[in-house]
DNA sequence: TTTGTTTTGTACTAACTGGTACAAAAATGG
DNA sequence: CCATTTTTGTACCAGTTAGTACAAAACAAA
């Protein structure tokens, strides 16, 4: 399968990443890179639950053979791990980086913004990786839920951290404590989610995001 | 199949639902209830979404043979919309009949701690089966999904009644009209059941209620 | 060139998916 | 008892699922 890696004789696996393997110059060198690949996949994960995206579908996203696929991420499961660990770690990295140019506030409304701009850009709203998978794999797969959990609680923490840098340079209300913001925050964020899978119209949208706010300034 | 309803020789088909077909006398009578066999159904796919309810799984749930349920219910889908339909009826009567004995913020609440609590009933959270299936539908089932939404909407009317109810009662603040407010409830409803799916803990579902229960009375 | 190592392509598997064909069974009306 | 009508049980279908077996290909070291 003609790649771009190809007339790369090797590609930078194991070079920038630590969950790849240690560079081995032995055997018939990989024609792609691992890196990209699981790119691919994540992303064909986020538009496609765990369970709806076959693996036949998802080869043809990562563009790679079947053999590859299994000598490389052994089977359907692991990929969907490490997929679910790229994901939060480029998030989570994502949303520290935004700490150095923006206000928690509007950080906080960015997120809200993008999530539900999505519908624009890729014709239907993406969501979260996470959320999207925890309904399918709640009481089914138990090791994804307690990744997911795992993960969650990340955000959780992330959101916690930006919520108190914004309550300390007073653009945030003290009336609720970090952690109890950041509940709310991930439960808006989620719950505008699902409503608009639902068919949610602009109005319904609105009103939650219009909670939102009045929620992060109380006094009362 | 040994039936509940295998001795009674007419079952009451066509007799209390309008979406059963006229009784005929001809022919062999049927061995099961279609009402009940439906109501199986619904609650099967209440745990269980639309692509993960395989057919075989949902046949010993409504305890009928295959031949059975295609001359009855002529596919998966057409059965899956009637369970949606049926769902959307039986809870916002249920929804409704509380009206009678509560106040509007009575309901509300109980509403939330009904679905949290669902964990030590069931062992598991059931959400709302038209929020559950949202995701799964959502630019997959078309069909499916123009009938979620449908329904979705009638919620909101439900719980906009409500609160509606509830202002002019002077329990709910009127800061936010009863449109935006449900919005915020239903927001709220479908935020949690999947946090919880997620592996929410109690600190996290209790700052949801709290600010939820803010909410609903704003002055400010 | 041979040996060792790894990747890749092709072919296959068994189990499961929703759905159908058709005859036997069970009733009614004549 | 027979014809008609409907339900039921059994057997089947093609397509898809995740995953495997194995040989051919492509490289490095000797």
């Amino acid at each position: 399968m003609t790649q771009t890696q190809t007339n790369k004789k090797y590609p930078a696996k194991g070079l920038s990443h630590s969950n790849s393997k240690i560079e081995t110059k032995v055997g018939r060198p990989k024609e792609f890179d691992e890196d990209q690949v699981l790119e691919r996949a994540m992303n064909y994960f986020w538009d496609h639950d765990y369970d709806s995206a076959s693996l036949s579908d998802l080869l043809k996203a990562m563009k790679i053979s079947k053999s590859s696929f299994y000598q490389t991420f052994s089977s359907k499961q692991r990929l969907f791990e490490r997929c679910l660990a790229l994901y939060a770690k480029e998030q989570i990295q994502w949303i520290n980086k935004q700490l150095q140019h923006k206000t928690a506030v509007e950080i906080l409304f960015d997120i809200l913004h993008i999530s539900i701009s999505e519908i624009k850009e890729f014709g239907e709203i993406r969501g979260c990786l996470l959320m999207n998978n925890a309904e399918v794999c709640y009481k089914k797969y138990p090791d994804l839920c307690a990744l997911i959990k795992q993960q969650f609680m990340q955000f959780h923490e992330t959101f916690k951290t930006i919520i108190n840098n914004g309550q300390q340079a007073g653009n945030i209300s003290t009336y609720y404590d970090a952690s109890t913001l950041s509940s709310i925050f991930i439960n808006t964020l989620n719950g505008l989610s699902i409503m608009i899978k639902a068919g949610a119209d602009k109005e319904m949208i609105e009103a939650v995001l219009k909670g939102f706010k009045q929620q992060l300034q109380t006094k009362q």
